[in-house]
DNA sequence: CTGAAAGCGCTTACAG
DNA sequence: CTGAAAGCGCTTACAG
């Protein structure tokens, strides 16, 4: 209980005066060696570690051979549904290789980036790194990491090793949906450059809209200024009510929380969804079912992406070298809900 | 980079050949130790760290002092909002005191929480614990740990820490808020009885409701099979179509997420919200805002209970007893949004 | 003010 | 098959 007194752990050497061994042969024992040990005293030790419920130090380990069977993760935002989902997928891999995951949140702010990186890098044997890249200084910080890592959901410079979605697909399901149903106006409401799965992810647009309408203003890209529902709902302001220019039928969000904030903003300016103005948006999660119209949406695969990160980090720790770049097989799935439909005639 | 062999990384031992020094002298500089260093001594030692980049290995550390500077966090389901926000609390708390928090999910899984607790315990000076109490095997697992532990968001047995929210105040703030209104028919989709928060604020409405109505049954509470939407929606359809029964005019949901599913089911079976029923969700998320008609709910202070939590746990690291229950003072609060309305006459 | 020694709890060659 | 020794990188009395 809280406060108390903590009973003394047992240790190595009280099962091995128990069991009237060296410490060396209990250790033996316990790590499976292949140099045998008499049946009996194998039996001995067994019966001691089991009466004493000795559980081997992971600290003294870790000293010991320079391996601390912890890998470590950093993520931009718990709140954000699609790294707690990477986070799963990171957690099972690791679990099922003997390893604990430890991660640390960043935000989206270098200075607590790089704190963390420092107190996480010495306490693990790999690191899986979801935030965004900041500037040059977390770029520098992880150069010098003395420990292998892994970017998840971004790319880095030179060949670092990375694994990502296959985010123009993606992107392209959206599109191809759209025009499938008759868009030939579609908006996309993108975000800040510096984070890398956007800026791929308006290029992408860009590239998959280009034959669709007879003049690239047609197909016009906002920046919503952050990645938040108010910054989306702005931005879908500005996507229908640009002046002079007619509105787009539909519009394709970079991320989910700007659509949520875009149909709220559509709705307010009198623009029906989807009669009006069709929306799809880049991620999925359960609330889009529950929306004042239910969110179609592409399903990006975080918990393969966040499996697939450890199995690599793993790999490079046994001496396999990942490929720099992993983008996941698993595609990315169209969920058709109530928020598309053709544009009115 | 991933794979690449690592630079070896200073030890105390490379930085006190280089200044001449015995080790243990560096060890006393850099801790601070009260017994004085000469200065001209202080200082050569601080500049070679600084040449060698030198940051002591805490691993060795724990090892020699016991005492692992990290604090290891056990919660139910990354995706729920609430421990989000619990965890940013946490995670601040322990920063301040310059520990490392690490945690691990365990979903609503007995197994898996009993293997969580086993792998983080040895790793960790303290442990909270805001994951589901299971049967008595994980209440077994927790009062046979050797480290301190806090609940949080839970009540134990016995005089277990504990740290929770003022659930009695949100659930009569929920209930006032709509008796204000006029209902004197409100039902309340509760959940699995084994969840203590959930049976709490069952307890809580039941008594909150008991001099509202002039029958008990006018009140009815339902159980949702599960923390999720679609057992909301399942519970909500039970409320609306209570054979020989008057229809409740209101309906309390102990979880957002139940909130989510009841409101898409009252809408298919054309029962509008508020207009014939209104809803109110313990918990808060910034989607209740965009939902088809936006959710009135108590918001819980899931910040501060973490950071308390981590404070409190902190404190019994250093000797300090925590009381064994801290109801959190920031007390709930209500957000009207447009899912509450006066009945219909 | 400084250094030598022992110890934290393990693992791992190396002898026997 | 078993044991003694050294070492992982620190800290902490204890002498001088």
């Amino acid at each position: 209980m809280a406060g108390r007194a903590a009973r003394r752990r047992p240790t190595l050497r009280d099962v091995s005066e128990l069991a009237k061994v060296d410490a060396s042969i209990v250790s033996r024992v316990l790590n499976g060696e292949a140099r045998r040990v008499a049946p009996a005293t194998h039996q001995r030790i067994l019966d001691v570690v089991e009466q004493l419920n000795y559980e081997p130090n992971p600290i003294a380990r870790s000293l010991s051979v320079g391996r601390t069977q912890t890998l470590g993760m950093l993520i931009p935002d718990l709140r954000n549904l699609a790294y707690g989902n990477m986070i799963l997928g990171a957690e099972q891999a690791s679990a099922e290789s003997d390893h604990v995951l430890i991660f640390a949140s960043t935000g989206d702010d270098e200075t607590v980036m790089n704190r963390q990186l420092e107190r996480l890098a010495p306490r693990v044997d790999g690191l899986i790194v979801a935030s965004v890249l900041q500037g040059g200084g977390t770029r520098d910080a992880l150069s010098r990491l003395r420990i292998p890592f892994i970017l998840l959901n971004r790319r880095g410079p030179g060949r670092w090793p990375a694994v990502v979605g296959d985010d123009e697909a993606g992107v392209t399901l959206a599109v191809e949906h759209l025009a499938g149903l008759g868009h030939r106006r579609i908006g996309h409401i993108s975000g800040p450059a510096r984070v890398d799965t956007i800026a791929r992810r308006r290029k992408a647009f860009v590239a998959a809209t280009t034959h669709l309408a007879p003049a690239r203003d047609d197909c016009p890209v906002v920046r919503a200024a952050a990645i938040d529902a108010e910054a989306g709902a702005d931005a879908m302001e500005r996507l229908l009510t640009r002046r002079g220019r007619r509105r787009p039928t539909a519009v394709f969000c970079v991320a989910l929380v700007h659509a949520l904030g875009a149909m709220r903003r559509a709705l307010d300016l009198g623009v029906r969804v989807p009669e009006d103005v069709s929306i799809v948006a880049f991620d999925d999660a359960p609330v889009a079912d529950y929306l004042a119209t239910a969110l179609t949406t592409v399903r990006m695969p975080h918990a393969a992406m966040g499996r697939r990160a450890a199995e690599l980090l793993l790999g490079s720790l046994d001496g396999e070298p990942p490929p720099s770049l992993t983008v996941i097989d698993h595609p990315p799935e169209l969920i058709v809900r109530n928020s598309t439909a053709a544009p009115a005639a």
